[in-house]
DNA sequence: TGGTGTGAATGCCTTCACAGCG
DNA sequence: CGCTGTGAAGGCATTCACACCA
């Protein structure tokens, strides 16, 4: 099925891979789509490491959690790596998502191309706002929050993002928690929580700019 | 001017202090403001930490990176705890930050008002397309990146977020490097480089949905 | 020569455990 | 008694260094 070269082992038990590789991942996946764009075959660990940030050392240390991937003298056969991390990442499946909240950002995100080239597909929007409902918005039905389970269930949607405002996003969680939603995204600036039998990643933005705030303002203004 | 404790030692190499902790900083001031929110005047370490996923050692030991803030039998007052991480990050002082990019993400970030309740305010907008310069969205003026010089000086900005299309990202990462910035957040789905004198942070919408399907697929389905 | 994969060493972050204080 | 602040211990992630391969 594919030509990825020793693949005796999957066997490593993925639990026990830390966050921060995974995260990784991610990155090497879209820097490797960036090669591929500008012509490039093939990279090494020290050109992907150094573009990132990172040592080459981690780089290889990184893939080696999932396999071997590289080829000696030669590097890393970019095609043959990124069809590899699709499957580890499981965005080769493609996935549809269920987006939570009509408001600013979540019509941002309606329109947002990066999703359909990654893997995803947002399938079905939800609002409570009945103004909304029914609405089509970049191609995508706007349903009534009571369908919810309704809604997922007929496409199979396992994964949401949370993008209404803070003082609802626990309840939404909740009523997510309730249909058997698997993963969650919440850009709501507030802390929600799940069983750990369901994945939660947050992103806030205003927590972004902070990080840059605190490094500027620490800067030793030496160099 | 401030009642913080034992303020003794700002002494602390700010270089020093793990980026993780600078993150859950950020995490501690949301909850906190929660907390108040929410009527209480105290929380303990142990409440955080539980609330936020982190044991109450950790929370404590962050904390001590910065100074003494808690008070023995008591836990940690609120509204101080608030201030003194505001000072910290910087975020006390009131941020105008300039937006590069009026597309959808740009525009919801535009509308966004959790940026002003944490210390920022969108002052400039800028793109390159003729009809969107001298528009005002959401009460922000929209420039021509030509422009971006002397509004930056004019309005004593120092931060800045990208939402220009992938292509484009290094491009106008260069020239706001050019304009003197300190600080970007990139919401480009591209790798920029930038001088390391400048802080950089990067928000891939894509790459958080990753994480998600990653754990998702990966789950032992045990429990 | 140019590059991978990987045990061993390092270093950093987290957790433990407890003294001390209100 | 409750809860903080903190040295010491522990564990985990990163880096080093090298055997091996094309």
């Amino acid at each position: 099925m594919s030509r990825a070269k020793k693949n005796r082992a999957e066997s490593i038990d993925p639990q026990s891979i830390p966050k921060a590789v995974v995260n990784r991942l991610s990155l090497y996946l879209r820097e490797l789509q960036h090669v591929v764009r500008s012509g490039r075959e093939t990279t090494s660990s020290s050109r992907l490491g150094s573009r990132l940030g990172f040592t080459d050392a981690q780089v290889r240390k990184d893939l080696a959690y999932f396999g071997q991937f590289g080829h000696p003298g030669v590097g890393y056969r970019c095609q043959e790596l990124i069809e590899a991390i699709r499957r580890i990442l499981g965005t080769d499946l493609g996935w549809p998502v269920a987006l939570i909240g009509v408001g600013n950002l979540g019509r941002a995100l309606l329109g947002y191309r990066g999703f359909n080239r990654q893997g995803f597909r947002i399938t079905a929007a939800f609002d409570v706002e009945q103004a909304k409902v029914g609405a089509q918005i970049e191609g995508v039905e706007v349903y009534h929050l009571d369908q919810l389970e309704q809604v997922l269930l007929k496409h199979a949607i396992r994964v949401a993002v949370i993008t209404v405002p803070a003082t609802a996003a626990q309840e939404v969680a909740d009523r997510l928690v309730d249909c058997g939603i698997e993963g969650v995204v919440n850009f709501a600036p507030v802390t929600i929580s799940l069983p750990d039998s369901v994945s939660l990643v947050g992103v806030d933005l205003a927590i972004e700019l902070e990080q840059i705030t605190f490094s500027v303002v620490n800067r030793t203004n030496s160099r």
